[in-house]
DNA sequence: GGTCGCCTTTGGATCGTTCCAATACGCGGT
DNA sequence: ACCGCGTATTGGAACGATCCAAAGGCGACC
C-alpha cells in the first residue's frame, strides 16, 4: 500500500491498473458472478495494491441503498439501553449493517433533531425507543417519507413494527410471586415517564392485585424517576406511613436498587425485612447482595430482534406492521425472601442461577432470529398515551 | 407539505418554484451572505412548501465534507463510557455535528473493521477508544490517511492528538489518603487489560507505595477484569491469605463495587472492616451505601473536551498534535473509613459532597471548553505497550 | 455617456459510484 | 457464411449536491 496518497483512488484508477473498465471493477464490488474468476481476482488485486476505499456515499446517491441504519436511544446512560445496543450493534454488523446512533437523552426536541438528521444521512431505517411524550404522528410521518421504522421496548404507534416484552404479564408474575410468599401491602415504585412501558408494568401489578383481592389504593403506586436516588427516596417515603408495605414491585432495576439502599438507610435488610422486585435483569443485578429477584427480558436479544426485524422490513417495506413481544421470565434470588431463609422461606418455582446460565447459553450462540412472535399482546395503545401526550 | 411523495425533492425543484437558480439555493442553504434577503426568505419557504430534506451524502461527495463524525467505544456497557458518550454526543450536537458511534466490545477485530467503516462513510474525523492490543501503527496509519483521529482515555500513540485524565495522580491521591488513614497492606485491584490506563493507574499506586516506604509485594496486586463478579473474587482470594490487606485500590467504580460485594460476603462492612477506593466517580458512586471513596474524572466533561479537540483539529489538521489531560479529584466518602466515625474517624480534607455539587455545577454549564491543558504528562508512552502489546 | 465597482445571481463542470442498454466474443448448428 | 445464444465486458447517463468563473443589474463618479 503507498505511503502518501492525497489524491483518492476510485474505480475509474482500479479500472486502468487491472485494464479493464469501471463497469467491470463495479461489478466485482458488489460480488456479481457475471464477471469471470480470473478478472475478478486481477481486479481484487489491483484495489488492495491502490489501496482503493469504497465511497459508500457515492454508491448511495445512485442506488438509494446506504446499507446503513440509525439507532435513536432514549437514554444511553441507562444500562438496560447499553446492553440493547449492544445486542443489536453486533446483530447490525453481523449482516454487514453500519449503525448510526444517537442518544435523545429523554429530549424531544434531540430525537427530533436526529429523525432529521438520519433522515439527510438518507439511512435505510430507523430504530426507534421513542422519548417520552413522542406522538403517533411521527411515527406515521416516517411512514409518510417511507422510512422503515420499527418501535424498540416503547410503543407509540401500532401502525408500525415493534419489538418489547411483555411487561404487563412481567410485573404481573412478580407481583402474583410476593403474593404467594405472603405479602399483602405491596408498593409499586417507578415509572415516572408516560409510556407503554410504564402503563403496562403497572397494569401488570394492578391485576395480579386485583386477582387476589388485595387493595389497590393510590398511595403505594409511587411514581418517580428511573435512578437509584429516587428509588431510595421513594421507600424512605413509604416507610414514614402509618402502615408501610412489606414489598414492592420496581419498575426496573436501577430503581430496585435505590430501594436496597434505601433499605439499608432505615437499617432494614432486603430479603429478610422488606421484599424487592426489579425488572429488567440487568447484568449487575445477579450480583447484587442480596440478589436482586428480577423479572428478565434479555436486552441483547431484544436488540438483536429488532436489527433482525428492521432488516426485514427494509427488504420488503409494504407488508403489514409486526409486533414482536419476548416473554419475560421472573428470576428468583434472595431479594425478594423466597431463597436462603429469608423472610418466610418458603419452596420456589424458579431457580434463578439456572435460567440465568440458560440465558447466557442463548445470548452467545451464532446470530438467528429467536424471539417469540405473539398475538396476543398485552399493549392497548389507543388510549392514555395518544397523540400529544 | 404534501402527503404521498415518492419522488425526492431536490435543489432543482426548489429552485424551479422559487423562480431562482440551483446555485442560488445552494448559497441559502450554506447560510450564505450574498443572497439578498428577500430572496433568501422566498427560498427558504419553497423548501418548507415542498418538504426539501438536505441530502449530506450528495454534497460530501462534491464537498468533501460531511459534517458527521466517528466515535468508535470500547465497551458500550461500562457505565464510564456510557457517560463519556453523553457528554461527547451533546457537545458534537451543539457544534451541529452528528456522530456515528460504533461499539468495538473489546474486539480488535471489531476496531479494525468499524475503522474501514468510517472512512467508507468519509466522516471528518475520529474519536477513538482504542481497544486493548491497539497497535501505535494503527494511529499512523489514521494520520497517513489524513483522518483526523483523538484518542480517548487510553494512549497508543504520542503523536496523536488525546484525551485523558492524569491517572497516575489519581491512584497515588487515593492510595496516599488510605496510607493517611493509617493503612500499611493496601492492595490493588483491577486493571487486567494491558493499556496506558492500568499502567498508570497501576504506577500511581506504586509511586505513592514506595514514596512512604511501604511494601510492595506482587500478590498485593491482583489484576482483574473490570466486572463486579471480579472485584468480588479478586478481594475473596486476598481475604484468603495470611495477612490479608485491609484496603483496596480499585481499578474503577465497577470493580470496587465488586469488592464490596465480595466484602458482604465474608460479613465484612467496607469503612469499618475495609477500606475500599474506586476510580472514574460514575453517577451511582455517591448513591452507594457506604457512598464509594473514588477519584473523579468528570466522565462528561471528558467528553466534551474529545468533541472539541477533534472539531478543532479538522479546522486545522496539520498543527502538532495535543495531550489534554485534567487532573482527577479525590471524592472521599464513607467506602474508606474516613467519614462519618468509620474506621478511626481521622478528620478528612475533602468534603465529598460538596465536590461532588461543585462538580455538578461544572457539568450543567454552558458548552464550553474547561479542560486543562498540562504538558507534564504522567504518561509515558515508548515502553510497555508498544506495537503489538 | 462610458466605465468602474459592488451586490446578486447563474450555468456548467465535477465528485465517485450504479444502472442500463449495447456490444464483443466464442462456438455450435444449419 | 450466417445466425442465434450465452457469457463477459463496456460506455454513457444518471444521482444531488458544491464550486468556480463569469455575467447581469445598478448606482455613482469622472
Amino acid at each position: 500500500m503507498p505511503g502518501g496518497h492525497n489524491q483518492t483512488v476510485t474505480l475509474e484508477d482500479v479500472a486502468r491498473h487491472a485494464g479493464v473498465s469501471r463497469s467491470t471493477v463495479s461489478l466485482v464490488l458488489g460480488g456479481s458472478r457475471l464477471v469471470a474468476r480470473a478478472t475478478r481476482e486481477r481486479v481484487s488485486a489491483s484495489m488492495k495494491a491502490l489501496g482503493y476505499v469504497y465511497n459508500r456515499n457515492a454508491a448511495l446517491l445512485r442506488s438509494h441503498r446506504s446499507r446503513t441504519v440509525g439507532l435513536l436511544l432514549c437514554q444511553i446512560t441507562e444500562p438496560f439501553y447499553a446492553e440493547l445496543t449492544d445486542g443489536l450493534d453486533a446483530a447490525l454488523d453481523h449482516a454487514g449493517c453500519g449503525a448510526f446512533l444517537a442518544n435523545a437523552a429523554e429530549s424531544l426536541d434531540r430525537q427530533t433533531r436526529f429523525i432529521e438528521r438520519m433522515r439527510e444521512h438518507h439511512v435505510d431505517g430507523l430504530v426507534l425507543c421513542p422519548v417520552e411524550g413522542t406522538s403517533p404522528r411521527t411515527i406515521e410521518q416516517l411512514r409518510a417519507w417511507r422510512l422503515p421504522c420499527v418501535q424498540a421496548l416503547r410503543l407509540v404507534s401500532a401502525d408500525a413494527d415493534f419489538v418489547g416484552t411483555d411487561n404487563r404479564a412481567g410485573t404481573d408474575a412478580a407481583t402474583t410471586h410476593l403474593i404467594g410468599l405472603g405479602h399483602r401491602r405491596i408498593a409499586f415504585i417507578g415509572g415516572l415517564r408516560r409510556t407503554s412501558v410504564s402503563r403496562d408494568r403497572i397494569g401488570g401489578y394492578r391485576d395480579a392485585m386485583r386477582r387476589h383481592g388485595l387493595e389497590i389504593s393510590n398511595d403505594l403506586v409511587i411514581r418517580c424517576a428511573s435512578t437509584r436516588r429516587a428509588g431510595a427516596e421513594a421507600v424512605a417515603m413509604l416507610l414514614d406511613r402509618g402502615e408501610p408495605p412489606t414489598a414492592a414491585v420496581c419498575y426496573n432495576d436501577v430503581v430496585a436498587f435505590g430501594v436496597m439502599f434505601g433499605l439499608h438507610d432505615r437499617g432494614l435488610r432486603p430479603g429478610r425485612d422488606f421484599a424487592v422486585v426489579g425488572f429488567d435483569d440487568i447484568d449487575e443485578a445477579e450480583m447484587w447482595r442480596p440478589g436482586l429477584t428480577t423479572v428478565a427480558i434479555d436486552s441483547r436479544q431484544l436488540g438483536r430482534a429488532a436489527a433482525d426485524l428492521l432488516l426485514q422490513r427494509i427488504a420488503a417495506p409494504d407488508e403489514a406492521p409486526t409486533l414482536y413481544l419476548t416473554t419475560p421470565r421472573l428470576i428468583v434470588r434472595e431479594s425478594c425472601g423466597a431463597r436462603s431463609g429469608g423472610m418466610d422461606g418458603r419452596a420456589i418455582a424458579t431457580d434463578g442461577r439456572e435460567a440465568r446460565a440458560h440465558r447466557r447459553g442463548r445470548t452467545d450462540d451464532a446470530h438467528s432470529p429467536r424471539y417469540e412472535a405473539r398475538e396476543e399482546s398485552s399493549c392497548h395503545w389507543p388510549g392514555e398515551f395518544g397523540p400529544g401526550s
